[in-house]
DNA sequence: TTCTGTTTAGATGGTG
DNA sequence: CACCATCTAAACAGAA
């Protein structure tokens, strides 16, 4: 598990850019070298990071803000899909309210774990995005038919933590239609099925399993 | 313009 | 050490 990050330090890291360097990259007069400065590379000196800043004196060491909230023990797919278990479906800044108004950890002015957010939903299977949302922008998004509890599989619960949570009502499951569970399994037959073509349809299998078999074994539903 | 959604890339920590 | 899961950052496109 990765234990990192929002408030632990910053990180003066940019990606480097895909496009090809421009000119404004390899000007002298532009600032953008700033972004990736940190004086304390160059210099020896202690350049404090975002957390707490503490006062010299009195002896006791007092913060000068209050203790930041703790980063909350679960991952962003365990939050998201807790999310929609909870609410059935949602949309994009929904799920950023339910996390925010749950966890202070994750303030509602940050944009970096909403970034996430949208992330793990784009990535990941769990989450199924739905018709688009009735009033605002975006989707409804709930979680797929073969989604399995995340948080079981870590012995943990929300009840840890102390957070109330409202009763879990049956989520809303986008059901979905057979050809797509059997293009995830072909696409999981793939890796472990050396030379197979999913383009044309190749039997060539050297080992033979079925995309069928796939859905079966992996326990993936499909809906007929 | 802002928000949403997708994609790519790199960093980090755990595990075998 | 390689691999994997996760997190973070960022570019970019499309919709509202």
């Amino acid at each position: 598990m990765s234990t990192v990050k929002i408030g632990d330090r910053p990180k003066w890291r940019r990606r480097k850019s895909s496009k090809s360097p421009t000119q404004d990259d390899n000007d002298c007069a532009s600032l953008a070298w700033l972004l990736n400065f940190r004086l304390d590379q160059i210099v020896n000196v202690k350049v404090p990071d975002d957390g707490p800043v503490f006062r010299k004196e009195p002896k006791v060491m007092v913060p000068d803000t209050p203790p930041a909230p703790r980063k909350p023990p679960y991952t962003y797919p365990e939050l998201i899909e807790r999310a929609l278990r909870e609410k059935g479906e949602l949309t994009v800044s929904a799920i950023y309210q339910w996390i925010s108004d749950r966890f202070p950890f994750y303030k509602a002015n940050d944009e970096r774990w909403k970034n996430s957010v949208r992330h793990n939903l784009s990535i990941n299977p769990h989450f199924r995005k739905g018709a688009r949302a009735p009033q605002g922008a975006g989707h409804l998004w709930s979680l797929a038919a073969n989604a399995i509890d995340l948080l079981p599989l870590r012995n943990i619960t929300f009840e840890d933590e102390g957070i109330a949570l409202e009763p879990l009502q049956e989520a809303r499951i986008i059901p979905c239609p057979k050809v797509i569970v059997l293009d995830e399994a072909a696409i999981a037959a793939a890796s472990i099925i050396p030379d197979q073509d999913l383009f044309t349809g190749s039997k060539m299998f050297l080992n033979p399993v079925s995309a069928e078999q796939v859905v079966r074994e992996c326990g993936l539903i499909t809906t007929d």
